[in-house]
DNA sequence: TTGTAAGCGTTATCAT
DNA sequence: ATGATAACGCTTACAA
């Protein structure tokens, strides 16, 4: 047929394709594609005509077509258990800032501290063939491990490092953290020391745990000081359960909080109550988010690496997808004591 | 050729198919699709045979095959200024609760209040073929609006009302929000208002434009009690501009806050300083964030229906998707004004 | 260094 | 109601 209606590659409608930029820079569409994604051996010349071609027409590969020919997206799924949490919007902007100058898309997955809505998620997003995960912690269910595992793809989980063996981690102890919060505290003289926590997920827990142990080996434990909640983290909340731990045991002389909003709660709670922090009872939170450091008075709390985490977990992930030699698998970032005036 | 190897229906390495749900179920691949997308009229007996197989097999489709075939994906893409604010994340849970019960993945874009960082990522998603978009705002590069326009995708615009005249969108008036705000403090018997904004964003300025007409309205408008900067808006930012409004101006009795953090932020400044609120100055927020309302004293502000807006434009978008009757094009869901003890 | 041919897994189209 | 066939737009072989 010398007429060429239908010919692909002079199509005019609807977005411009592969063939044709390259009949427009004069090439097959198999030197278009490699010109465009800078592999193999392209002469310099045609090359340049390719993307001369390409940025005329405005084109823009179609992901799917591309995803379905190579089994590969150029996509990375990050989970994280809450947006609500200023912690894990810092680190995904971390993850975005390594990752999308490498041409990756960051697909983002809350899963609400819902082991099965992760599950769902993993299932979701692994039918998109990413490139790699980023996942929040070791606690998912079996089914999603497996999943996980059987689907090939590098991962990287960050914020834990506590059951992280044999597994590419970034974060800090979240023991030591507990830990260290206690040594502070108890470095005060305090030693009627009280734990709250709410959303009780695994890292909320450890803390616990550390903050625990450390207390035990003190000498100065008290089981009743520790005040647990399933529900979620907030500044309301955390005035809630300050109040309570006041009213139940009004001898407590230091509180470390999960997390920074619950701390200033208290902290707005204990000021509507005259109650004096720190000379009654000093406060410690966890996070160290922006806000803490303008409360009255300014909130002591240990600040966590999350921007890094969220950088060093892409670069990791980066690492393992390009097949460089990865440095250390498990990466401590540690977290740093910010002593300021509720402590 | 008899043997039967490289049969696709047969393959049992990577995921399964379609091809072998379709044979493990004895119906052709075709009938295996229609099956499981429940469309066009499948015998419910094959229906179930199928949706076993599938099930047995742990089938997930291809997103990107289906892409490719239906020139269509599943998902939806969601364009917000920022993850830092608690009002976008509010927003995008309720977008979530209605699109993912529709089988709808949400793509979410963080462009940074960066009309260039959203034109690239609408080039970007518009790539994926989504079923439709949620935008913020209606302000954004000439190039970007075209390419929405170009790619004849339904498109709700979220937030404000005041420029949508023409398109489908789901917010409130900045502009009476500003206003508003003025007759509240008016009302107090405040004559000498500032207005605090941050970020500079289209809707933060809509807001002060009302603010201010109201007082001129009034007769007290003094463009030298208007304090604006590109910063990004924060607690920590909130305490530095008041310390310099109550520097420069000494007589102001009233101030707006374009966003509740700010406002927050004063109040913590204020105590610091010892300046009562709201009897020397009465400080009004704006979005109510959760930890408002447990200030002190407890933050006025005006609470915006960010999870309605966040619902009903989604559902506006499945209605726009599924060419069903959308209601009213443009939909005002208001806001509240929310008196606590700040002003 | 470039091109040809085939196929990725699904759905649209058109038969039956 | 079901199926055969041909795309969808790109990339992986492999060949030249």
């Amino acid at each position: 047929m010398a007429s060429p209606k239908n010919d692909k590659s002079t199509r005019t409608t609807g977005r411009p394709t592969l063939n044709e930029v390259a009949r427009r820079a004069g090439v097959s569409p198999i030197t278009a594609s490699r010109a465009l994604r800078g592999v193999s051996t392209v002469a310099e010349e045609l090359a340049e005509r390719v993307r001369q071609a390409a940025s005329e027409l405005g084109y823009v590969a179609n992901p799917a077509a591309r995803a379905l020919a190579s089994a590969q997206s150029h996509a990375v799924a990050v989970l994280v258990p809450s947006l609500s949490n200023q912690l894990f919007v810092d680190t995904l902007e971390a993850i975005h800032s390594v990752l999308r100058p490498q041409g990756l898309e960051v697909l983002i997955g809350n899963f609400h501290y819902s082991r099965d809505e992760e599950e769902n998620l993993i299932r979701n997003y692994l039918a998109y063939q990413p490139r790699g995960l980023l996942l929040t912690g070791f606690e998912r269910t079996e089914s999603a491990r497996r999943m996980v595992e059987a689907s090939g793809i590098p991962c990287v989980y960050m914020m834990d490092l506590d059951h992280g063996a044999g597994l590419h981690c970034v974060g800090f102890s979240q023991l030591s953290a507990g830990a260290a919060a206690a040594e502070h505290l108890l470095s005060r003289g305090r030693h009627r020391l009280a734990y709250v926590g709410a959303q009780l997920d695994q890292r909320t827990l450890l803390r616990g745990e550390g903050f625990r142990r450390a207390l035990q080996k003190a000498g100065c434990y008290d089981p009743a000081l520790e005040l647990l909640t399933p529900r979620p983290s907030s500044v309301g909340l955390g005035g809630e359960m300050f109040s309570q731990l006041l009213a139940s045991h009004p001898q407590v002389d230091g509180i470390f909080f999960g997390n920074d909003d619950l701390a200033q709660g208290a902290l707005l709670e204990a000021m509507r109550r005259g109650v004096k922090i720190p000379e009654q009872v000093a406060v410690l939170g966890f996070n160290d988010l922006p806000s803490s450091e303008f409360m009255v008075p300014r909130l002591s709390s240990i600040r966590t690496p999350r921007e890094a985490i969220g950088r060093r977990a892409a670069e990791q992930l980066l690492a393992l997808i390009n097949g460089k030699p990865v440095g250390e698998p498990v990466l401590d970032l540690g977290f740093e004591l910010k002593v300021r005036e509720s402590s």
